[in-house]
RNA sequence: UCAGAUAGUCGGGUGAUUGCGGAUGAUAUUGCCGAAAGGUGUCAUCUGAGGAAAGUCCGGGCUCCACACAAAUAUGAUGGCGGAUAACGUCCGCCGUGGGUAACCACAGGGAAAGUGCCACAGAAAACAAACCGCCCACAUUAUUAUGUAAUUGGGGUAAGGGUGAAAAGGUGGUGUAAGAGACCACCGCCUUUUUGGUAACAAAAAGGGCAGGGUAAACCCCAUCAGGAGCAAGACCGAAUAGGAACACGUUGAGUGUAAGCGAAGGCGAAUUUGUGCGCAGAUGUUCGGGUAGGUUGCGUGAGCUUGUUAGCAAUAUCAAGCCAAGAUGAAUAAUCACCGCCCUUAUGGGUACAGAACCCGGCUUAUAGACUAUCUGACUAU
RNA sequence: GGUCCCUUCGUCUAUCGGUUAGGACAUCUGAUUUUCAAUCAGGAAAGACGGGUUCGACUCCCGUAGGGACUG
């Protein structure tokens, strides 16, 4: 429990955020599709060595209308944020930013299926981090 | 029992694990984030989507915009009559026309004898009617002839029949006539007047007219009624940056400025336009200092409120009484997963369980909707 | 959330209530050419959907669906 709280979860509101995101890498599964990058260092007023600002692990959630409905879309945000919430403080790497993109299938996708495209996802994304660097 | 019509109600339930928004109370520290405004932790209790939350098609509340009244004009909307309502293009009752065996349903349902326009093609003719084919010969002429008969090259009569068209100038039957014709008569329709019933739309009856007045106003138009604009991303407050202004006072038949004459307001602007009547507003002045973009707070949940009953009314609805408080977010909570039950389909495995998510709030309309239930009524069949 | 606008052949577009809905590009067939291109001739191809007004609707009125623009 302490390290889920240092571990603060906060959410992507703005959408210059969102657009900054979707410039870094990504990858796809059959229900879902996430894409990850480290945010931009704030000004220079905020200290850069602040151990919380870089521990920190940001999430979003896009649901299009390519997803359905207002009933489609929320169900595919509920359903989404309640996988990222439950995983991103273990398997997430520290200081990133992640946005989760829902798909039509996202809704209807059995639930353990979803749980594990997400997994999926998450290690090939760290995997891709980790060879680059 | 089957087939319908109308009005209305509901539109899944229980449990487990893990979570979210809001309110109230307690608690923690002057802790954490932030320049500030402000926000934030933990625990407990309570509470948390719809009948359409949708489309944004009408009507209002609320807020701001420098304004009100009256008349005329323009633009737009509405359109049987009466009522309901805050208001409406909504609702209720009634009338008329059309549809249905019926219950019942639909109707932008004022004016075409104020004016203008349009009515393609076809057809003789499409609107102050009109003679193409027909029909007729009282007139004229000719022939035969001798008070008659026949013909049309003349001149007329005729709206019965044919054909065209969406529509051809009352309909059907008779009298009548050279042939016909509201020319005349009967019934029906129409128009005018009067009477009766009704608040009215309108209905009924009587008398008269003898038929005039084709359709189209969701073509222009006329008549009656109604309408200022923008919208919670309205607006208000707190407040880094940037720019240089903002608030209050005075003042409009005279503020202020200048020694004075004079200047200034005999002007300008103000919710469609013009006119009239009033009224308001702005700047030049003085005093004070803050200003208000990112951001934050508020607007924002006691309301044309809900439930039950009472009284008035055919009803829409209104009065009164008692009880109740029931979402308030802002990358946006109201849930995620699992199990069982309910309902429907299927021999079974199994499959399905609608339409759809509040964003300032109400009253309607329209559209989408698996299925279930209730009440009243109509028709057919069977039994008694 | 709010305020507006537009839907006609595959594409871009015309249209006075009376048509077989016109034109250009594209494409289909034939001719020309050894073949292709170009050219010539001919053809196919559309009123978003549902109602209403009218004798008659792409056009007028109402509703629905789809698409687009502006707005912090």
């Amino acid at each position: 429990m302490v390290k889920d709280e240092s571990l603060i979860i906060a959410v992507l509101k703005k959408r210059a955020e969102f657009l900054y995101v979707a410039q870094g890498e990504r990858a796809g599964g059959r229900f879902l599709s996430l894409q990850t990058r480290k945010p931009k260092p704030r000004l220079a007023e905020n200290s850069p060595t602040d151990d919380k600002e870089n521990s920190l692990i940001r999430y979003g959630i896009t649901a299009s209308k390519k997803v359905g409905n207002a009933v489609m879309r929320n169900r595919a945000k509920r359903r989404l944020r309640v996988l990222l919430k439950n995983h991103l403080p273990q398997r997430g790497q520290e200081g990133f930013d992640y946005v989760a993109i829902a798909r039509p299938q996202t809704t209807s996708a059995n639930w353990q299926e979803l749980e594990q495209d997400l997994l999926k996802l998450l290690n090939r994304l760290t995997k891709q981090k980790s060879g680059t660097i």
